[in-house]
DNA sequence: CGCGGCTTTGATGTTCATCAAGTAAAGTGG
DNA sequence: CCACTTTACTTGATGAACATCAAAGCCGCG
């Protein structure tokens, strides 16, 4: 990691309304006192499960998951987090303690702001408040949904799934760098390395997709959409 | 559902320093003015995944399932609500509909107060905003864990997993009639209503559990522990 | 250069969903 | 209140989906 010298601060951020807009200036001052920007590199750990939270964190530029390890070192990818994102609100108005760990799978530039600021202008700005809740709410909304919904799917549609999930949301191309390892993915969509790299293998004989080591093309999008809906 | 008289009201409630800790009497009564208090008998649904938020609810006594429907007429049973649980909290801050579905799996009595008041007082009460969000990413990180935690179980342990939760969390005794059905069962943990069927069974011919329609007595509490751990 | 981590493919066996078929229980309308 | 319909429960048989095990190639790193 890597202290960035920022000229710009908050009130000329591009993601200001995105959370911020409820405050007004003053309040963005108070914030930029302890506010720092870190630059990560892919496979920097920002948090580990169990550790205080100090920080408040978003997502400026990059990729990051956010994950859980369970005994016998298994671990599940809860979520990707890309630009604008504000990783750290899960769990941080619960606990001291972080409930996930966060690392970079992509070199990542993030906002630091202190933690106790957060929740001190959460107290005195009611709108601020509500804000933070709905992107809260909204989020974790979304894990929920993603999780029942791959759960349910055989693997080739959770192979489809994630592919269309990178280029699209994502990479927003057809061709893109897969940033996390088959081992990563079957972590994300839960099923064994060996099955992630047959499937693929298997989409690839059949012509749907190309791949050549992390880098992926989509050559079929409607198939790969149908797979997705019925596998 | 039925309205109910109460004598009571929510300055001496004893779920009030639960979440309405920080609001003063003055508070309260503004509450009071939206209050109502309901009944619903087992089976009644409260609310449906995409109707409109226009109300609070939270739990006195009996017994709930928050779930959702997908294509198909799937359903998936998200989480079971008891006493002091703020049910509707989820997706209340970030979208007018319900993104889920509530119904009474027992005979249930619920708080409700008009969703605008509280949303009034999170804005004016910076206090009682951190206890929602506090209550609502504790609600959430639960969902989360739970889902995870089953995931990877086989079945045997997932069964097991669900008659611990009813013994020990819910109804805190060994014999305890199952307040859902064979098919909820595997909605909850996701599996078919054959191999919930097919697992009890056989619990039942190992003499861990006996089982009498919906009445389940654990017989042998270490063995389901072990079973739900490495199963 | 050797070691560990990532990737790949094949063979094998287990777990689980699906299908089928029947009984019991519970709700519905005349 | 009884015939009727639907829903819940149960067991067995079958095959598909998937994890596990094994073995080998590849690449980067100390």
């Amino acid at each position: 990691m890597k202290y960035i010298n920022t000229v710009s601060g908050c009130k000329n951020c591009p993601y200001r309304a995105l959370i911020f807009g409820s405050l007004d200036n003053k309040e963005l001052d108070f914030l930029e006192k302890t506010r720092k920007e870190i630059f990560y590199k892919k496979g920097d750990v920002l948090t580990k499960e169990g550790t205080s939270i100090n920080e408040f964190l978003y997502l400026k530029t990059g990729l990051l998951k956010v994950y859980k390890t369970r005994a016998g070192n298994k671990t599940h990818i809860i979520r990707i987090a890309g630009p604008s994102d504000f990783v750290s609100l899960l769990s941080m108005f619960s606990n001291d303690k972080y409930k996930y760990s966060i690392a970079a799978i992509e070199d990542t530039t993030v906002c630091v702001v202190d933690s106790e600021s957060i929740k001190f202008l959460a107290k005195s700005n009611g709108e601020f408040a509500l804000e933070l809740m709905k992107r809260m709410s909204y989020t974790y909304d979304e894990i929920i949904d993603s999780t029942y919904r791959i759960r349910q799917k055989h693997l080739r549609g959770r192979i489809a799934y994630i592919l269309l999930y990178f280029a699209q949301k994502v990479y927003r191309q057809n061709r893109f760098e897969l940033p996390i390892s088959r081992r990563e993915i079957g972590e994300l969509i839960n099923m064994t390395t060996e099955n992630v790299i047959r499937i693929l293998s298997e989409f690839r004989k059949d012509q749907i997709i190309f791949i050549d080591g992390k880098i992926i093309e989509i050559k079929d999008i409607e198939r790969l959409e149908r797979i997705k809906k019925i596998g």
